[in-house]
DNA sequence: CTCTCATTCAACCCAAAGGTTGAATGGGAG
DNA sequence: CTCCCATTCAACCTTTGGGTTGAATGAGAG
């Protein structure tokens, strides 16, 4: 997995439609015209964001007869996941770390944030 | 949290270049200048990304004298955590559902993907 | 007070996103 | 064979992104 892959995995979820479009594809997998009827986009619109998710390796899309059936595929998204769960868990640390000298000394705080630079 | 914020977390996190600014960011705080010395952009460029990333509620700029301090804000990036660790469990409790079944009734498997559209 | 330095603002540029329409493709049904 | 239907492709449009430059702001140093 490298950058590109979360370029288009973060990019692929910033977009609402396309977030409904995998909330809607996580109870079930259905074909491109069920998956816009409920959504306010062309038909065309609705096939452009699976593209995308697609792209992000968020999503298959296979032929049966002629619908396309589209479904969930989680890997990529748990590559997002492990993303944002290291970089939580350190951040995490290290403010706690932060609040702790802080609590620590409370005088020396500007010095200890000097320290961390 | 609504929708929006995901919309600018996601997007705030489809960038190389403001993932690298969080990662530096997470091993201590820094003003504008010495984050945009290593990267190939230009002040203003960095200035902008920094926008993106404030508007997500990533990070914070705070005025320090002449200078910018720049800090991380994990709490956004834990609501991301939150949504992408809810679909993906979500996910991947169904397809291990689905798996299961493939597995108890190979020839079933047609029919049980039927029940769950 | 003035000069400098860190940063932002404003204007601009080009490429990409997100949407639309209408034509093209290709399987299924009659 | 023909017609229909699901989907995609192509062309187009408008907005947003990501980048640049140069002027403006505002605090510190001399």
């Amino acid at each position: 997995m490298v950058e590109q892959d979360l370029n288009h995995i973060f990019h692929a979820l910033s977009n609402p439609t396309r977030r409904a479009i995998l909330a809607r594809l996580a109870s079930g997998e259905t074909t491109v015209g069920d998956l816009s009827k409920p959504l306010p986009l062309s038909f065309a619109g609705v096939s452009k964001h699976l593209g995308v998710l697609e792209r992000a390796n968020l999503v298959t899309r296979e032929a049966r007869g002629r619908e396309r059936v589209c479904r969930l595929n989680p890997t990529a998204l748990q590559d997002a996941q492990d993303w944002l769960e290291f970089h939580t868990r350190f951040w995490t640390e290290r403010l706690d770390a932060l609040g702790a000298l802080v609590e620590a000394g409370a005088d020396d705080a500007d010095e200890d944030e000097d320290e961390q630079r």
